[in-house]
RNA sequence: GAGCCGCUAGCUCAGUCGGUCAGAGCACCGGCCUUUUAAGCCGGGAGUCCUGGGUUCGAAUCCCAGGCGGCUCACCA
């Protein structure tokens, strides 16, 4: 009746009893093995009859009497191992006493089974570590249509919670979080071939700045005073060329108080790049040789497949003036200039008129560089599909930027949209003190106005610009969405190893 | 923050109109099985039906409140 009421766990405790009785450590220090599963598994018949030492997690078990298939997983792939009861004599029942889910290595030679799969014919094997929890088990039949995944752990909430056992048993969780970690590492090297130097710029600041958004606030004990997680890096990046370096750039995380949708995650991957003498033209050479190379690595082509359609990555990308192209959009509404015409006749569209559904998105905080993000969001964002570099934004928009030359009601400034995303923000710095003075005031007073995400006034970052800070070009990339375009993931969460959930009370 | 949907065995799920509805497959345990691969065959065990109230003779099922999650929207680059 014992028996009856045992759980998985307990039937697993009770083998590792067993186990340590005839003198077995279960958790054994570690033991060398002399090759990845996969290198044998690439090229079998090389293999055939030599004697390898392997190790990895059991993941499934064919029992056959008095012979055994087992599968084993090791951090290069998965291969079969064949307990034999001629090869093993008495240490064959040792067999029963390991679980899916153990780490085990196994010695053997290799052949190749009457259906093909190589194979490791053990002679002898060791206890890595027990398991003493059953790891989901998720079943792959090879069918003529493709693989066919049985028993799929598939609950998003089990995989989020327990992503160790997601990114165990799914093959594509697995691949998404390699891919973020890649496209990390492919950026840097990246950058240091083209001369940048990455700087570690403080994460805990005085002031946020940099971009618009809420932030995190913490304290220090000691200092006594209130912090801020950064929201971005660029003032302190930017203070760098002020102190004379000329290509720097940091890839780290920014903190926004926002919530998590699809393409948004409080806690997000960033690179930002600044290179003096440069301009937002720059960044554009360097945004499209970085992500076409990123593309190739990751995804094996600049020709990729996102949510089931296809969409070329392939430079160069298509610019689109975002002024001119809302001008077209907006003549059906009487509207053939959205920089100068009345503001009463903009504001119209949304109090009653044609937009009147976007009226919440502008009520409360109107003003004219505001409506045009938000028509060009409505309008024109839906249309942008493949990779697109929009320019001409309202310089309002843009504080930290510098105006056009020849129209200083625009920025020197471009954004990459891709599939309807946003990927880069990019600008010709502005360097010049007074007219960043009076950016940072005006956002200064809709802070006061409150707008919860308007900049700080940085007064150490504006005498820094005193001392002079060589025109440059700033840039700025959202890594996690970069990571999620590139391997196809539905959501930015899936190319986070551990996203954020709410705390579960039992 | 709002709307919609979901939560049943370790995993994936079914459960009709409130009444043998506590079920299946995988996993597990016992038996058979020495080239299988979603191995197979026979037998068996396994539950806080998310939580708490309520309605009812009777609730996994209906009602209310709450928790957690997903999607959409809002917020948000």
């Amino acid at each position: 009746m014992t028996e009856e009421t045992k759980s998985l766990r307990d039937i697993r405790l009770e083998k590792l009893k067993r186990l340590r009785e005839l003198g077995i450590d279960p958790y054994p220090v570690a033991t060398p093995r002399s090759h990845a599963v996969a290198a044998i598994v690439a090229d079998g018949a090389a293999f055939e009859g030599v004697e390898v030492t392997v190790a990895g997690r059991l993941t499934a078990q064919r029992t056959h009497g008095k012979a055994s298939f087992a599968d084993l997983v090791d951090g290069s792939g998965k291969i079969q191992l064949y307990f034999k009861a001629d090869l093993l004599g008495d240490r064959y029942k040792l067999f029963d006493l390991l679980d899916l889910g153990d780490f085990v290595s196994a010695a053997g030679k290799v052949f190749t089974t009457r259906t093909g799969e190589i194979t490791v014919a053990v002679e002898d094997f060791t206890l890595l570590a027990k398991g003493l929890r059953t790891p989901p088990i998720v079943k792959t039949e090879k069918t003529a249509e493709g693989d066919v995944v049985h028993d799929e752990f598939a609950d998003p909430e089990k995989r989020y919670r327990k992503r160790y056992l997601d990114i165990m048993v799914n093959e594509p969780a697995r691949r998404r979080v390699l891919a973020h970690a890649t496209l990390l590492s492919l950026a840097r090297r990246y950058m240091e071939e083209n001369g940048y130097v990455e700087i570690e710029t403080p994460i805990l600041q005085p002031l946020y700045g940099g971009a618009n958004a809420r932030p995190f606030t913490t304290y220090h004990a000691d200092l006594e005073m209130d912090l801020y997680l950064r929201v971005a890096d660029e003032l302190y990046l930017k203070r760098l060329l002020v102190a004379g370096f000329e290509k720097v750039y940091e890839i780290g995380k920014d903190f926004r108080n926002e919530s998590i949708d699809r393409i948004h995650y409080p806690e997000f991957t960033m690179l930002e790049a600044y290179e003096a003498f440069g301009d937002y033209r720059t960044m554009l050479a360097l945004t499209q040789g970085l992500i076409t190379a990123a593309a190739q690595e990751i995804a094996g082509s600049h020709k990729i497949t996102f949510e089931g359609r296809e969409l070329d990555l392939s430079t160069p990308w298509p610019e689109l003036s975002m002024v001119e192209t809302l001008n077209e959009r907006s003549a059906k509404f009487g509207i053939d200039d959205v920089l100068a015409c009345a503001e009463e006749d903009l504001r119209a569209l949304f109090e009653g008129g044609p937009l009147v559904e976007l009226k919440p998105k502008v009520e409360g905080r109107w003003s004219r560089p505001r409506a045009i993000d938000v028509l060009f969001d409505a309008l024109v964002v839906p249309e942008l599909w493949r990779p697109t570099v929009v320019v001409d934004f309202p310089a309002e928009l843009s504080p930290l930027a510098k105006r056009q030359k020849d129209n200083p009601a625009l920025a020197e400034r471009f954004e990459l949209f891709i599939a309807h995303m946003e990927f880069a923000n990019a600008f010709s710095e502005q360097n010049d003190p007074f007219v960043q003075r009076e950016a940072f005031e005006a956002q200064a007073r809709a802070g006061a106005a409150g707008d919860e995400e308007a900049q700080q006034l940085d007064e150490d970052f504006l005498e820094a610009l005193e001392y002079g800070m060589p025109p440059a070009g700033g840039l700025g990339i959202g890594m996690d969405r970069l990571a999620m375009l590139l391997a196809d993931a539905p959501n930015i969460r899936e190319v986070i190893a551990f996203p954020q959930l709410r705390t579960k009370q039992p």
